[in-house]
RNA sequence: GAUUCGUUAGCUCAGUCGGUAGAGCAUAUGCCUUUUAAGCAUAGGGUCCCGGGUUCGAGUCCCGGACGGAUCACCA
């Protein structure tokens, strides 16, 4: 249970006051509008309306449930539409049918009056079509399952076009179970997350790789070069963090002896938020032994072309207008070709004075914390990075961008790495492991200098990952993918939020309806000081500074408004209430 | 963080020159046995985001603030 304890004494608008009041009758009818049992379902609507046809007997006896998203009551029948997990369907709701005997309380006051948008009901009928034409269940039976106490927002659509749309990303973001009952494509989209992650799951078990978890709690944030979330352990009196990466582990699993671990994780970023980031994301990192960069291009070809192919039904996806196609091979670029490339200079081997230079030349912000590594990472994301539309390999980084990235074999200066670029945005970044265990922790004592000079990025030494690589890791390939923004692309949305159920947001301001006792203290009748929240006197002070008779004046045309049935307020009562303060 | 736009009924949104706050849907009531975003009719529903200021008078003008969107910058 939580600590907090919300004193107050909740404002409804009206409608929330009619749908209790509907509650309540329901009760004093004796229907449950909550009820314990379980209601049997037999079919979807998805396979009544795949399947239905004309005349067949098929349907004759569905049992069905979900919720009352319209209502169109004409007297002794009605049409309804009911939501389920699938889809929509109509239904037909006729009085005499669900009420066969003399009470015909189940339609005309349940049904008809106590039921509202948003409840949700279990039914049973027959499949038919209307004369309009539309596939409808004529229903013999109808349970109350639950009652909905607030109104949802009406989404209406017609050929495609949507009338009173529920858009607002705030609250579409806050209320995601709202936005999930209203607007359809939002579910495609997290079900369509689903399935590339079971795909990428079922590719990597088809090789033999072993799904593992790793500690999100860590000593030390390794793996990545990030502001880390910090937390304390209390029993051991430590400082741990959020993981930023989850890479040293899997690292330490080769070590162990697995030719094969993967990780669906999530990691923490303590950095800022907006369409491209969310202070926790999930990544897929997968360590093979006996691989090198070279062939893990040649498996992540292969796994987003799977991806692709097995969601989207063909090879491509569209993206703010353009068509992205994944056949292999994607193309390879070395770095700093690309630079070459988009720039016309050739910054191979320069050292970090002629790479500020280039960078001023460029009108690349530079600043002192950065180092080889960085200047050329900036200048490949300013001038190089939106260029690359289409699945392409960046490859070959230099080596003071890559600490955890083995040297290149043909050029000591550069490392075997890949990012792979899509829509002009990493979406992959991959290395042949660096197992070097001295090389290692020069690379690492390279981050601490970094670090000294001012790069809060900079890695830590983790010091046992440098132990078990003394015991030796076999040569190893290791590849990362960001999920959301790898669904991102799949499903065609620009933002992160639009694919977490749940994005990070800052939190809601709660409005403080205060609670009427603080007025019943100072002797205001109980009703008064409901209506005196009501009026818009939420503190002792707003209250205080108020002059008696506009006091007088509002509770009273409150009264009227209200139909209270309550003398109307003298002002020598209000005098009293200020004596009292 | 910068720029810019926005915040009005349960929802989506109008609101002119500063002068009695509006529409559609939703809700309530009445009528109605196959309707198609909306069956017909009537009615109720407002802290115009918050706080100051100008003014006889502010949803509207000015200042400050909160929250949100979009764009840009940094990180996956």
């Amino acid at each position: 249970m939580p600590k907090f304890f919300f004193h107050m004494s909740m404002i409804l608008s009206e409608q929330e006051q009619v749908r209790r009041a509907s509650l309540h009758e329901m009760q004093q009818l004796g229907i449950n509008p909550y009820p314990p049992e379980a209601f049997e379902v037999n079919t979807t609507t998805e396979t009544i309306l795949a399947n239905f046809k004309e005349g067949s007997e098929t349907f004759s006896h569905v049992s069905i449930a979900g919720r009352i998203m319209s209502r169109r009551i004409m007297g002794a029948a009605s049409f309804c539409e009911l939501q389920d997990a699938t889809g929509r369907i109509q239904l037909y709701v006729k009085r005499d049918d669900i009420c066969p005997g003399e009470d015909k309380t189940l339609y005309n006051t349940v049904f008809k009056r106590l039921l509202d948008i948003g409840d949700i009901i279990g039914v049973t009928g027959f499949v038919f079509v209307t004369q309009m034409g539309e596939i409808s269940i004529h229903i013999n039976s109808l349970k109350v399952l639950s009652k909905s106490l607030r109104p949802l927002p009406i989404v209406k659509e017609k050929d495609g076009q949507l009338f009173d749309a529920f858009t607002d990303p705030e609250q579409r973001y806050r209320m995601r179970y709202v936005d999930l009952i209203v607007n359809d494509q939002v579910k495609n989209t997290f079900l369509k997350r689903t399935k590339v992650i079971n795909v990428m799951r079922d590719f990597f078990n088809s090789k033999g790789y072993l799904e593992v978890e790793t500690p999100i709690l860590q000593p030390i944030p390794g793996g990545a070069a990030a502001r880390p979330f910090i937390t304390h352990h209390n029993a051991l009196d430590i400082p741990l963090y959020l993981r930023i990466a989850n890479e040293l582990y899997l690292k330490r699993l080769i070590v162990g002896g697995f030719d094969g671990v993967y990780e669906f994780a999530k990691d923490f970023r303590n950095e800022g938020m907006d369409r491209t980031h969310n202070p926790e994301f999930t990544v897929l990192e997968i360590y093979v032994a006996y691989k090198d960069y070279l062939w893990m291009m040649d498996f992540t070809e292969d796994l987003l072309v799977n991806v692709v192919e097995t969601v989207q039904g063909n090879n491509s996806v569209l993206i703010d207008g353009k068509e992205i196609v994944f056949s292999k091979p994607f193309r390879r670029v070395p770095i700093l070709e690309a630079i070459r490339e988009h720039t016309g200079i050739d910054v191979a081997g320069m050292d970090e004075k002629q790479l500020i230079a280039v960078c001023r030349q460029l009108g690349i912000e530079v600043d002192d914390s950065m180092g080889k590594g960085k200047l050329i990472d900036q200048i490949f994301g300013e001038k190089c990075e939106h260029h690359y539309i289409q699945p392409t390999f960046i490859t070959d980084y230099p080596v003071e961008m890559s600490p955890l990235c083995k040297r290149h074999r043909s050029n000591p200066e550069l490392t075997e790495r890949f990012e792979l670029m899509i829509n002009g945005k990493e979406i992959a970044n991959a290395y042949t492991e660096l197992n070097d265990p001295i090389d290692q922790r020069m690379r690492f004592e390279e981050q601490l200098r970094l670090s000294e000079r001012g790069d809060s990025e900079a890695m830590f030494i983790d010091q046992d990952f440098l132990r078990a690589l003394e015991f030796g890791m076999p040569p190893t390939s290791g590849m990362g993918i960001g999920i959301d923004r790898l669904v991102m692309l799949i499903t065609g949305q620009t933002s992160i939020q639009e694919v977490l159920f749940f994005p990070q947001m800052r939190p809601e301001k709660i409005k403080k309806a205060m609670s009427h006792e603080m007025f019943t203290e100072i002797g205001v009748p109980e009703e008064w000081a409901r209506q005196l929240i009501q009026a818009g006197y939420q503190t002792i002070e707003s209250f205080k500074n108020e002059k008696p008779q506009v006091l007088q004046q509002k509770l009273n045309g409150l009264r009227k408004k209200n139909k209270l049935d309550i003398p109307a307020v003298q002002l020598e009562e209000i005098m009293l209430w200020f004596g009292n303060l």
